[in-house]
DNA sequence: CCCTATAATGCTCAGATAGAGCATAAATGG
DNA sequence: CCATTTATGCTCTATCTGAGCATTATAGGG
């Protein structure tokens, strides 16, 4: 809807403010690039809809990496750059998009641009969508994959995952001791206090929802795959395996990250965590759900408390009993919650393992 | 940054999701504008850089109305599009921007789209700046404008503005009960429930953060020009006079509003109100520079006890003593915050009238 | 049928935070 | 020296948050 009120720019205005741009503009070929991390919570795990190459004989080019789903934007055929996506997704995946959220857009010529590249420009837009379990069975093409296979240093469920100490840490602290060699104007802030404030070192609050900062630490590092790829071996001899994560096509691990730092923000303060939800659930359900998009574990009795307090659910009258124990209430989203309150979300702070 | 790591999708990869809109896509010629709300604080009242065409002879086509500076992106001449956009700031205006930030991407074809366009496709990508006041007198083209001109409603400073209550409640009021007529089942939320959350009617909070809904609430109950000029005048036979607030040239209300949203939730965990800030100044500056912001007014002592007790600024020993009372100490940021809160910014809860 | 394990659910308590307001200090301008 | 104005220090209370103890209700196995 917020896409409803652009239009063009007429010729004259952008004459007035800069008129010889519009030359140089014309002979460049431009495309819109739209990609979607979608994302559902599956069996208590947060997965997100993967896309491969299997087919192709020049899979090997990308050594036939995992990668989100995207299709180009048609100006023709759309109006606006979500119903472009909604539309591709709903004929390539078959998925009736719910939820839908602009992250980002990239412009083109990364760190590849030097090496001489040929062909159009593109510019791509990340998008996040959340979508329901029920439809998870009905993809036409792709599969669902857990999120933490790319990010298995964000999954605290089970506590502070054994991949921070054994790998991360070590060679983060290496990387930040390395640092004399050229100091960084551009960098004013020391690997050292990055690496600290990103992954919680020497007692450091870690911090949900710094996926991306954390994955571009790591990419700048040269810790993850993708670096590498990009060229990025200077930065340091670092062991091939185990690999910090398994790596994505292009930069879609990035857009991936975007998407879940901003999952993990944003049900905060929206109810968005009942997209992900069936229509009636137990609260404990309900908490699973959060714990898988946040990472960390959360206390149990607070938990229905500040959901229950906040009015974000009602009880249906009804039980379901075979939970292992005593019964637990159903319940469902309460609508109304949004005529209440101003921000309504799972206000959770995450306390610790 | 964070757009550092993107390349164009090569050509397999596109094939083998869909390949048949590649085609249709290379028939449309697309463009990238940009456009930038730079947002400066310039004596307690936040201000924008706006740029007119009062030179050009088709001037009227617009009424002549104010706009944001906005540029094409030429992917030939800029690796990212915020460097880009940098680039023709720095030229046109002759601005040095400090902090910029993406806001959002927006397809083309809007409401006029039907009325038989022709020419170049555009996306625009929304962009907010901040800069320093000290900038602003060498800007070379363009004036600085209060943000409250084009939206009164959002100055609380005062209390209540007087616009709320003399002219939005009743039209909205109206337009709310004139809902019978045509039940949108694309709006599950009823015209008042909107109203009610978006201004705070009947005793609802006013959110300072929602300037976008407010704004979109009232473009869709046709109660600014921008609407009207859209071809919206059947929405309702509205008084003319007064406005709502100065209109603005295409959808640059639309992305102002956006912009002002997201500084205001921003300041709150991110310390980008001292990018608005000299680099020395009494706490009392900082909360007129955060009410500037935000619209309301806030408690003295406890912004005071706030800002001090989260660390975010440091005395620098000295006094401003031309206050109109007691001398104030000096304050400057402190950096090393950054280092220790994961979120630090100024986390006021602006409270009443 | 009783006992045990497992959940669900109810409740309490202490520490931290936020909103308001009172009180005091230190300038400026008669 | 006084009135005015602003800066600054402190207190008090209602709420919220994090943690943990206690009780209730099922299922399953002697």
């Amino acid at each position: 809807m917020a896409e409803a009120n652009v239009r063009r720019f007429p010729r004259e205005a952008q004459t007035s403010f800069r008129p010889e741009v519009r030359m140089e503009t014309d002979k460049a070929s431009l495309e819109i690039g739209l990609n979607a991390a979608i994302v559902a919570v599956l069996d208590n795990e947060p997965v997100v809809l993967i896309v491969r190459e299997d087919d192709e004989k020049n899979a090997q080019s990308m050594g036939q990496q995992d990668g989100l789903p995207f299709g180009p934007f048609s100006p023709v055929a759309h109006r606006t750059l979500e119903s472009g996506l909604r539309a591709w997704v709903a004929e390539q995946a078959g998925l009736d998009l719910g939820y839908v959220e602009q992250l980002y857009s990239f412009g083109d010529r990364g760190r590849h641009a030097e090496l001489g590249d040929v062909g159009p420009h593109v510019v791509s837009i990340g998008y996040l969508a959340l979508s329901g379990a029920h439809q998870i069975d009905e993809t036409k093409q792709g599969s669902w994959r857990s999120w933490y296979h790319y990010f298995p240093w964000e999954d605290w469920r089970k506590g502070r995952p054994e991949i921070l100490t054994s790998e991360i840490e070590p060679r983060l602290r290496k990387w930040a001791a390395e640092t004399s060699a050229a100091p960084n104007p551009n960098r004013p802030i020391a690997r050292y206090d990055r690496a600290k404030m990103c992954f919680g070192l020497d007692g450091a609050a870690w911090d949900e929802e710094k996926v991306l900062d954390r994955y571009e630490l790591l990419y700048e590092a040269g810790l993850v795959d993708e670096a590498r790829r990009d060229g990025r071996e200077a930065a340091g001899q670092w062991p091939q395996f185990p690999r910090l994560g398994a790596p994505m096509r292009f930069d879609h691990r990035r857009i991936l990250a975007t998407a879940i730092g901003r999952v993990r923000a944003k049900i905060k303060y929206r109810p968005v965590i009942f997209e992900l939800m069936p229509p009636e659930f137990t609260l404990f359900e309900l908490q699973r759900t959060v714990e898988a998009i946040l990472g960390p574990h959360l206390h149990k009795q607070n938990f229905r408390r500040l959901v229950e307090g906040a009015g974000l659910v009602e009880p249906t009258g009804e039980v379901k009993t075979r939970t292992g124990g005593r019964p637990a209430k159903l319940y469902r989203f309460r609508k109304e919650v949004l005529l209440e309150r101003p921000a309504p979300g799972v206000r959770v702070k995450p306390g610790r393992v």
